[in-house]
Formats: structure tokens, C-alpha cells, sequence
DNA sequence: CTCTCGATGCGCT
DNA sequence: GCGCATCGAGAGA
């Protein structure tokens, strides 16, 4: 399988999210690969955007967005909750993309351990489930998704433009534009895409 | 099925 | 102190 490398992440984050639908995201678990394909993500644009962690300027918490692109950025949310996003744009242009849901590939049986009595597309139909059947946490915050050894992505099937839908993101706040920007980006009626609330 | 609400820790005002 | 890029349980229809 072929590793996305720094040039993919290096792009307009709008871009990188739509590319990254259909990709391979690979956990690294013990002596085995947990991997899900991407079905559902949504962008992060920088301090333009009052919904992007960064809009109010740099602090230790969004400190990876700042960096260079092709890193994780992890975030702990609600008191229980990560979030696993991969950092885009050239360094200095803080922006990520989160990935909201993926379809389960391979390492299902750990994913369901993971996961303790869920299954079915409960086991990686949100950001923070996701989070939980890879076992990802803030220890794997500013991590290399091109030359690390924990977390990647590699070339999946790519997706037809006719199967990618788009809508506002979930659970945001901010000004009008970042409650209506059709940022969120899915692959068209798969069964793994998370549930509005 | 839909809706509401509490959990729970920390970053930032 | 306030609010959060969420989830799951429970109530009601």
C-alpha cells in the first residue's frame, strides 16, 4: 500500500478533504494494523474560520495546526471525548481536516474489544467513536502521518465526484459563514457516515 | 423512531 | 467560571 506523503497534505485544505474520502487510515496496534476507510470528514480553514480551533491565533493546544502539514492533530473534547484530525496547508497556515467516520477494513476484532459491546457501524460512525476503536489519544497529538510509525494514511479506492455530498459541519459554532459553509464532505449514502443530531 | 439531558476534564476568558 | 468539532442512556410517541 502507498503511504500518502507530504505533498498531498500540502494543499488547500478543501482539496486534501475531499481527496482524503475513500483513503485507507491505518492505526498501528501492537503487532497489528487497525485499518478504516474514510467516509466522511470535515475542513478546518485557519483564522478565517471562527469554527477552526486556530481563529482566535496560536495557543499549546492548536500549536500542531500551525506546523507543517502531514501531522496529527489530537484533541481532547467534552471531558471524555478525541478528536483525530490531520494538519494541511503549507507551515505557518494553521488548517486541518477531521475524520468524522470511517468503514472498518481490518483489526475488526480488536476494533470491537475497543468498542465493548458495540458493533455494526456504531464501532467507527463519529469522530470520537473512530477514536476509540483505533485507540487514539493526545499521546498521539503532533504525530508524523508521512514517516511515523503509529498512524497513516494510505491510497485507497478513490471516489467518484458523483458519490461525494457536502452540507455544514456538526456541532459548531462561530459566525454564519461557519455555520453554513459546506465544509463537511461524505461519501453518499454509505452506511458508516455518522447521524445528524 | 425522536428528543433531551448528563457526563466530565481542560483550555481559555 | 464557561463552553466545548460528542456520545449514550432514557423517556415518550
Amino acid at each position: 500500500m502507498t503511504r500518502l506523503k507530504r505533498d498531498f497534505y500540502a494543499r488547500d485544505t478543501l482539496t486534501v478533504a475531499r481527496d482524503l474520502l475513500g483513503q485507507r487510515m491505518v492505526r498501528r496496534w501492537r503487532d497489528q494494523e487497525l485499518v478504516g476507510r474514510i467516509v466522511e470528514v470535515e475542513a478546518y480553514v485557519g483564522q478565517g474560520d471562527e469554527a477552526c480551533h486556530a481563529s482566535r491565533g496560536r495557543t499549546a493546544r492548536n500549536e500542531v495546526m500551525f506546523g507543517p502539514p502531514g501531522y496529527a492533530y489530537v484533541y481532547f473534547v467534552y471531558g471524555m471525548h478525541h478528536c483525530f484530525n490531520v494538519v494541511t496547508e503549507p507551515n505557518g497556515f494553521a488548517a486541518a481536516v477531521l475524520i468524522r467516520a470511517l468503514e472498518p477494513l481490518a483489526g475488526i476484532e480488536v476494533m470491537l474489544a475497543h468498542r465493548k459491546g458495540r458493533q455494526g457501524v456504531e464501532l467507527t460512525n463519529g469522530p470520537a467513536k473512530l477514536c476509540y476503536a483505533l485507540d487514539i489519544d493526545r499521546s498521539l497529538n503532533g504525530t508524523d502521518l508521512v514517516m511515523g510509525q503509529q498512524v497513516w494514511i494510505e491510497r485507497g479506492q478513490a471516489v467518484d465526484e458523483g458519490l461525494v455530498a457536502r452540507g455544514p459541519r456538526v456541532g459548531v459554532r462561530g459566525d454564519e459563514h461557519a455555520l453554513t459553509a459546506p465544509w463537511r464532505l461524505w461519501i453518499r449514502d454509505h452506511p458508516y457516515v455518522s447521524k445528524a443530531r
